[in-house]
DNA sequence: TATACTCGAGTTG
DNA sequence: CCAACTCGAGTAT
C-alpha cells in the first residue's frame, strides 16, 4: 500500500548495490575515518573560542575582585557563559534568572579562587564554550553529509550528460551549471535537471505543507519555477502531493552509538510522511541514506526495502551504493 | 487491535487528568525553571574539569616547547584530550591516529602559540572537557527525571497504605521499604508492591528479549522472585510476555527544541515494542511520561490516546498529571 | 571495534 | 520564542 512505484520501474531498485542487510552496515574502517575527519574539523573551529577566552581573560584583568568584574564593561556574555548558561538556555530565562546565575558564579566559585579568580573565569568559560562548539559541531556533521550527497548526484548528472540548474541557499535563485562547479555543494540547496520523464527538482530540508515536517530530501516532478508557484500559500497543500516523486532521509552522522536512536527518528519521520501522503491518496517513494548503520537497523532497513515500505537505501560511506542512490534518483 | 485492555478498567484512564492535548504541553514556566535547574547542576559539576585543567597546566609548565610536551609523563590523556579527540571517539581510533592527533596539536596550534603554548593547550583541553559535561548531564538529566517519577511512585503507594520492596540498582538486592526511605530514588532499579489483582514489579531501563530493546518503564504481574527466574536464558523470551502489564516511555528532557525530535524516538520505541508483542500475540498497555511536550506532539500523543493506541500519558511537570498516572500504574 | 540508551549543544525557516 | 531540524557528548547493560 506505501511506496507504490508510479514510474513503471522494478521495485528491487536498491539490488543494483545491495545484496542483502550486511552490505548496509558500516564498516570499522569508516567509522574511525569519521571520527577522525571530525576531529580535524573541530580543531579548526576551536579556533575563535580560544580567542574569545583570550579576550575575556584580558577584559576581566581589569577587574581588582570577583565583585567587581560586574563593572567591566562588555564581558556580561562572558560572565553568562562562565556561569554555565547556554546560548540555547539564554533564551528561556528572565532577566532575573541570569543576574542570580551570574552571583552564583561570584560567590560560589569566583571567590573561593582567591587570586585565581580570573582564571576559574575562562576554565568555567571554556567550558561552556566547549558544548557550544560541540553542538555546532553536530550541524556541520550534517551539512557535510548533504554535501557528499550533492557531489555524488552531480557527478552522475554530469557522467549521463544532463545539464542541471542548481538553487544557491542564500539567493534562492536557480543557476545554469557551469564548467567550474566545484564547490557549488557548499551553497547549494536544490538541483533541477530533466530525466527523459520530465523535469525534475530536488530540493533539501524542505517544509512539506501536507506534513508539517521538513524532509530532508524531496523530489518533484516540476521544474523550478512551477514548484516556486505550487509553494504559493495561496495554492492548497493538498495540490503539491501529486507532484512529489520521492522523499528521502539523510542521517550524516558517523556514530555508531547514535545509529540506531536516529533510524528510529527517520523511521517516525518517515511514517508520518507517508500517512499524510496516504491520507490524501498518494504514495510517493521513500528512501533512507546513512552513514552509521548498525546491524539491526540494517535488518529493519532491508525488511523495508522487500516489502515496499522503503523503495531504496544506502550507507553514505559507500560509493557503488551512494553512485547507485544517484542513478536511481535521477531517473525517476 | 493494540492497546487492548485486559484489566477490565476502562479504557480512557487519561481523562483521570486530561482533558485535552493542550494539558499535556509544558508551560514557559516549567521549561525556565528546567533550564535553571540544569544550569545550577551544570556547575557544580564542572568543578573537577577545571581542576582537571589546573592539574594539566601545572605539569605541562614543566616542558620547554611544544614538542617537549610529549616527555612530560602522565599528560598523554590531557593531550590527546586537547587535540580535540572526545573519549567516545578514542575508543573508535588506531594508535597511529592518536599519535597524529598530537602532533597535529603541537604543529598547529600549540607552537603558533609561541610562549603562550600552554596556556593554548590548556584551553583547548576545556573546550573538549566541556562537551564531556555537556554529554554527561545529558545523562543527568534522564536520571533527574526517573527519580522524579519514582519519588512520585513511591508516595502513591505509601499514600494508598501499601507495603513495597525496592531494588537497588547496585546490588540488585530488593529491599523492604523502611520509614525512612529517603533518597532511595538514587539508587533504585525497581519497584515491587501488590495491587487488588495481584503481585506487581516495575522496573526501568529493562532490556526486553522478545523486542530486543531497553524499555524506560516495565511493569509485570509478577513478584521479584518469579521475574528473575523469568529472565533467566532458559526460559524462552516469549514466554515473558504474558506476563507484561504495562511499557512506558519516559523522556525527561526540559529542552522544547528537542521535544519533538525524542517523541519520534519513543514513537519508534513504542512502535517496536507493539510489534514484537503483538507477534506473540501479546498487547500490553503502553503509556509515555515527557518533560518537554510541545503542542504537535500534544495532538499526536492525544490522538493515539483517543485511538487506543497509547494507553496513559503524563506531563512530568504537572503534579497532577504524575500523581493521576501513578495511581493508574499502581492499580493495574 | 557491542548495543542502545540519556538529552540538549547548536542550526534553520 | 515557535517549531523542527543537525548529531554525538556522555551513560548502562
Amino acid at each position: 500500500m506505501y511506496g507504490k512505484n508510479n514510474n513503471s520501474k522494478p521495485m528491487c531498485v536498491y539490488r543494483n548495490h545491495l545484496q542483502s542487510s550486511d552490505n548496509l552496515v558500516t564498516t570499522y574502517e569508516d567509522t574511525r575515518a569519521g571520527f577522525v575527519a571530525l576531529a580535524l574539523e573541530k580543531n579548526r573551529r576551536a579556533t575563535p573560542y580560544v580567542a574569545q577566552a583570550r579576550a575575556l581573560q584580558e577584559a576581566a584583568g581589569q577587574a581588582d575582585s570577583p565583585a567587581d568584574l560586574l563593572n567591566v564593561k562588555g564581558i556580561e556574555m562572558g560572565l553568562l557563559t562562565a556561569a554555565g548558561l547556554s546560548d540555547k538556555s539564554l533564551a528561556h530565562l528572565m532577566p532575573n534568572d541570569k543576574i542570580e546565575a551570574i552571583n552564583g558564579l561570584i560567590r560560589n566559585f569566583l571567590e573561593p579562587a582567591g587570586t585565581n579568580f580570573v582564571e576559574e573565569l575562562v576554565f568555567r568559560f571554556l567550558l561552556t564554550r566547549g558544548d557550544t562548539l560541540g553542538g555546532s559541531m553536530r550541524n556541520v556533521g550534517g551539512a557535510l553529509a548533504q554535501r557528499k550527497l550533492t557531489r555524488a548526484i552531480l557527478s552522475t548528472l554530469t557522467i549521463a550528460g544532463k545539464r542541471y540548474y542548481w538553487q544557491h541557499s542564500k539567493t534562492k535563485k536557480w543557476i545554469s551549471m557551469t564548467n567550474d562547479d566545484t564547490e557549488i555543494e557548499l551553497s547549494l540547496r536544490g538541483i533541477s535537471w530533466e530525466s527523459e520523464l520530465g523535469n525534475r527538482t530536488l530540493i533539501y530540508n524542505l517544509t512539506v505543507p501536507l506534513v508539517r515536517s521538513n524532509v530532508d530530501l524531496c523530489l518533484f516532478n516540476l521544474a523550478p519555477t512551477e514548484l516556486v508557484a505550487s509553494q504559493s500559500s495561496a495554492i492548497d497543500p493538498s495540490m503539491v502531493a501529486p507532484y512529489v516523486i520521492a522523499l528521502g532521509e539523510l542521517k550524516g552522522g558517523i556514530d555508531p552509538a547514535g545509529a540506531d536512536e536516529h533510524w528510529k527518528t527517520a523511521q517516525a519521520a518517515l511514517n508520518r510522511i507517508r500517512e499524510a501522503f496516504f491520507r490524501v491518496g498518494h504514495s510517493p517513494l521513500t528512501f533512507f541514506v546513512g552513514s552509521a548503520v548498525a546491524t539491526r537497523m540494517a535488518g529493519e532497513i532491508w525488511h523495508q526495502l522487500e516489502n515496499g515500505t522503503l523503495t531504496n537505501a544506502a550507507n553514505l560511506n559507500e560509493e557503488n551504493q551512494v553512485a547507485s542512490i544517484c542513478r536511481w534518483l535521477c531517473n525517476l
